[in-house]
RNA sequence: CGGGGUGUAGCGCAGUUUGGUAGCGCAUCUGGUUUGGGACCAGAGGGUCGCGGGUUCAAAUCCUGCCACCCCGACCA
């Protein structure tokens, strides 16, 4: 490809909506351009790159016995209505109507679909298993789309649907999965770490998630250095404990704390470390207030408060203000659990009931109780563990130390079960002719989300290095001055050579100074360069690798060998 | 959705406090000189100042309603 008829609108300057460095440079290079909030055109490079990265996809899914498919991005709501997720999604949905008036919704994921198309056509034990997938554009309405191709509400998602006769299989068929994304994102370059996720609105039981790691990634996992457990930070288990203390209970005491609302102040005030506090979280769950009691020194996981009460995640939220003052008749920061308006479902995880003499709210402004102890004092609903996991807590699997990290989530693998063959019926006949459920698994890459997580891991501040598997071109041929015509020439026998050879190779023949050329070329993330300057008249021409910085003067006759070396380095044949 | 901020040329911004006929850098176009790390000179084009309403002789600037976008928080591939 000649640069001179490239479409790659380069930017010198950063557009100010840009934060992490794959949203800078994805726009910077001309990759992508935005068209509203969470929504992105391709722009050529781009489009190459995400070609590139959905073919390794491919390669890794056929590898597996998966079979390709094209699924219709609308749905009508008669399919979601009856896995009830119509409503369970809920405004994370683009829903719209046609002409009749007939609902439908763009596809933030398949799982009703793909069970629908098979139901009626798979029948026998002797069909399965089935391993099904596509690679389809994907609709989310999030709530805040950010980070350039990190979170948007229009995506690139490869998604598959397996089919088995028992959980057996389905284990199978998801261990299957599991190595093919282990090849897909090595392929890409990527270092990742695979970790236990929640299920979420998928439904389901075992999960997995792949994390791309980033210090600036939006999604938090705890890890163990001694042992193999890694998980979400909402997954994790929190194995924090409290012993049961036998402490004599104390004369409950109302203490005045003028505008002394959140933790840190309190434990000033009293001079008392956090663990001696309970904190009391208002909620505003489906038609009703909740209190969530946690000790003071932690944080509650809301994912785990929203597996209690069993609601979608968009039916939860901390209550506003005026809810607040109307359940425990204070202002905000005096919440307590005793003499709590009788509406208010009380919550206690676990710990606050083997805590004695702690602090909490006093449900009047200005106002805290002491040597508050449940049972004698109030009463809840309690649960085990509502607790987010910290750096340093113990793993529940070794009991060693956990430690934090960052990372974005580029893929995951569902155990569905049976959730959607039972809400939409799909059965198969066994060996016996019985009628038996079928098990299903759900598993997506995030294909455009894997392009911007590959920039995060691979740039400098010049710009990307792509890895050669999925660069948009092997190698650029820079023709220094493209009015010299040794130069061009030896340019061009190059451009033919390397491209004859399967090489996919662009060729500066810009009018525009070496300068330029070569920040452009850093820029986009090339990486390999042949630079045909002054010595083309000797058939010598310099060689760089992009992100190695060491440049070379080499023969000419010698550029095809030295590519073959880069491939080879990074792996790959040519 | 809550909190904060921003909308002025393709991009990055100044001008808004104190109303007076819209500016800078980069990019673009033309001509020339230059040519191994984002060149220089000369000239040119390009803006409903986010949108609507109001105040005023006069609004980018003041008032008001709306919209869009970004950042921080809670969700996901």
């Amino acid at each position: 490809m000649k640069m001179s008829k490239l479409y790659m609108p380069t930017l010198r300057e950063v557009p100010s909506e840009a934060e992490l460095p794959s949203h800078k440079y994805l726009l910077r290079a001309g990759m992508i351009r935005k068209l509203v909030s969470g929504v992105y055109s391709y722009l050529p490079l781009g489009y190459r790159v995400m070609k590139k990265i959905e073919n390794i996809v491919r390669e890794e899914m056929d590898n597996i016995g998966s079979q390709e498919l094209l699924m219709s991005a609308i749905q009508p709501s008669e399919l979601w209505k009856e896995s009830g997720r119509w409503d369970d999604f809920g405004p994370e949905m683009f829903k719209l109507k046609d002409r009749h008036e007939r609902e439908f919704c763009l596809g933030p994921t398949h799982e009703e679909i793909f069970t629908d198309l098979i139901k009626d056509e798979l029948k026998s034990y002797k069909q399965l298993p089935l391993n099904l997938y596509q690679i389809q554009t994907k609709y989310r309405d999030e709530k805040r789309p950010r980070f350039g191709l990190m979170r948007c509400r229009e995506f690139i998602m490869k998604d598959a649907y397996t089919f088995d006769m028992d959980e057996e299989g389905m284990t199978e068929s998801y261990r299957d999965m599991w190595r093919a994304y282990e090849n897909i994102f090595t392929r890409c370059g990527l270092d990742f770490r695979v970790v236990e996720g929640d299920s979420g609105a998928m439904g389901g039981s075992d999960s997995h998630e792949f994390m791309a790691m980033s210090v600036v990634g939006e999604s938090e996992i705890a890890y163990c250095g001694d042992c193999d457990y890694a998980a979400t930070d909402e997954k994790a288990i929190c194995e924090y404990k409290i012993e049961v203390s036998d402490s004599k209970e104390l004369e409950k005491e109302k203490v005045s704390t003028p505008n002394i609302k959140t933790i840190e102040e309190l434990t000033e005030f009293f001079n008392i470390p956090s663990e001696n506090f309970v904190k009391t979280l208002i909620y505003q769950g489906k038609d009703e207030v909740l209190a969530v009691l946690i000790p003071g020194n932690r944080e509650l996981n809301e994912v785990k408060l929203l597996k209690h009460l069993a609601i979608p995640e968009h039916e939860l939220e901390l209550a506003d203000e005026e809810t607040i003052k109307r359940v425990t008749g204070a202002n905000v920061g005096f919440a307590g659990p005793i003499a709590i308006s009788d509406e208010v479902r009380v919550i206690v995880d676990k710990r606050v009931t083997n805590m004695k003499n702690f602090i909490v709210g006093g449900n009047e402004t200005d106002y805290h109780i002491k040597n508050v102890n449940y049972n004698r004092d109030f009463h809840g609903e309690i649960v085990e563990d509502l607790l987010l996991v910290r750096e340093g807590d113990k793993c529940p699997k070794c009991g060693s130390s956990l430690k934090m990290d960052r990372g974005n989530e580029v893929g995951n693998i569902f155990q569905l079960g049976t959730k959607y063959s039972d809400a939409l019926n799909a059965t198969y006949l066994d060996k016996n002719g019985k009628a038996q459920k079928i098990y299903m698994g759900s598993h997506g890459v995030g294909i455009s989300r894997t392009m911007a997580a590959i920039i995060e891991q691979y740039h400098d501040d010049k710009g990307i290095i792509w890895p050669l598997s999925v660069a948009p071109y092997h190698a650029v041929v820079t023709v220094i001055n493209a009015k010299k015509e040794d130069q061009m020439e030896l340019g061009e026998k190059l451009y033919k050579e390397l491209s004859s050879k399967g090489i996919e190779v662009l060729i500066d023949d810009r009018k525009e100074r070496a300068g330029v050329k070569f920040t452009d070329a850093e820029l986009i993330g090339i990486p390999i360069r042949i630079a045909v300057g002054r010595k083309a008249n000797e058939n010598i021409v310099e060689f760089v690798i992009r992100g190695e910085g060491e440049k070379i003067e080499i023969k000419s006759e010698e550029v095809l060998g030295k590519v073959k070396e880069v491939f080879k380095s990074q792996g790959l044949d040519i």
